[in-house]
DNA sequence: GTCTATACGATGATAGAC
DNA sequence: GTCTATCATCGTATAGAC
């Protein structure tokens, strides 16, 4: 097998058993076992237990950030840009939803060095919302309200359907998508001004 | 020192480890160093690393619920029954923290048994909250709405000030618990519709 | 109730053959 | 690229003295 696909097929059984028992709960001769070679293998492709996480999680917040800027792209309306942003955020986390849940729970198996640059990434991707709740309310569109408070709220909303969604279910990801976008929509428009304090 | 005072010690130690390092990243080495004993010693009190989850998930679990339940008693008003459940929610996630945390985060220590009447405790909560939100609606309080989808949302929503929370911050336990009460009550009232699909 | 000592398996990681 | 063999360490848990 050509040491890319092994490369491959070792990350993708990493993301299930680090969704399903957690990094610490997971050893290397499990992922091996998945993979179908031997432990000592695995340090082929990846220098340690935790470069394999740090792997996982710079991709996915890589492409989550990519994602969304090109969602955003050549839309000006800030309305629309917030609906974009949203619509895609919850779509991304429920079509990668283990490699978004590993994202959002496994940042302690870091070093402090590879955390710092982890959360570097998120903060990146947090700002784009900030910044569109920011322009939001300087532009009359939105209602006065803490930003830093409002995107939290908003993306910890988003992100919460990725722990009950099951593929296959009554609602497709679009369902879900569209009631998160109305719902903070709203939310931004007519209530915001309760989350200022 | 009495049995009691170390148990509730060791206790106390494991909540503090198991909130900055996870259940599994945390040792009963590192346990019993924080307790000031030796790790022999836990096992007098604690029969097992996992009775010492088991223990902390319980009480976290029964608390909140006899918590939810002494501040609704009396009080029949469908819409003040909401604010007061979302309040209380709020306050004690945000006054008990750590251990709220390491409810929803490290179910997956569990032995299948013990998860499932933790599982049970914890849909025993929701469902107080789905309730309310059927009666709501019913009495025509509430917009029409899927009140499962509702209740996780609420619920995910008003948690996540755990995560960012830090006493002596900028807003007090109150604040931000009337934040989430009205913005939810909002929800609820006028945008419910939205959460249906 | 707490101690010292220890059993015993599993872990992440490395060395070197092929 | 993958294998076998092995290392040093640490994990949970127990036995028995005090």
């Amino acid at each position: 097998m050509p040491m890319a696909r092994m490369k491959a097929t070792i990350k993708g059984v990493a993301i299930e058993l680090f969704f399903k028992k957690g990094y610490y709960a997971t050893s290397i001769s499990e992922i091996a076992q998945g993979s179908g070679i031997q432990k000592s293998s695995i340090y082929y492709h990846y220098e340690s237990k935790e470069a394999l996480l740090l792997n996982i999680l710079r991709t996915t917040l890589e492409d989550l950030t990519a994602f969304l800027k090109k969602n955003l792209a050549g839309v000006f309306d800030l309305e629309e840009r917030m609906r974009l942003a949203v619509h895609g955020h919850v779509q991304f986390h429920l079509e990668r939803q283990k490699e978004t849940f590993i994202a959002n729970s496994e940042m302690r198996g870091l070093s402090r060095e590879n955390r710092r640059a982890i959360v570097e990434l998120r903060d990146e991707y947090e700002r784009i919302f900030q910044d569109l709740i920011r322009e939001g309310i300087e532009d009359g569109v939105f209602e006065r309200g803490d930003v830093k408070i409002l995107s939290y709220a908003i993306l910890t909303l988003c992100t919460s359907g990725a722990s009950w969604f099951r593929p296959g279910g009554r609602l497709t990801i679009d369902d879900i998508a569209a009631i998160h976008e109305h719902f903070i929509i709203e939310g931004l428009k007519g209530s915001a001004d309760a989350l200022s304090g």
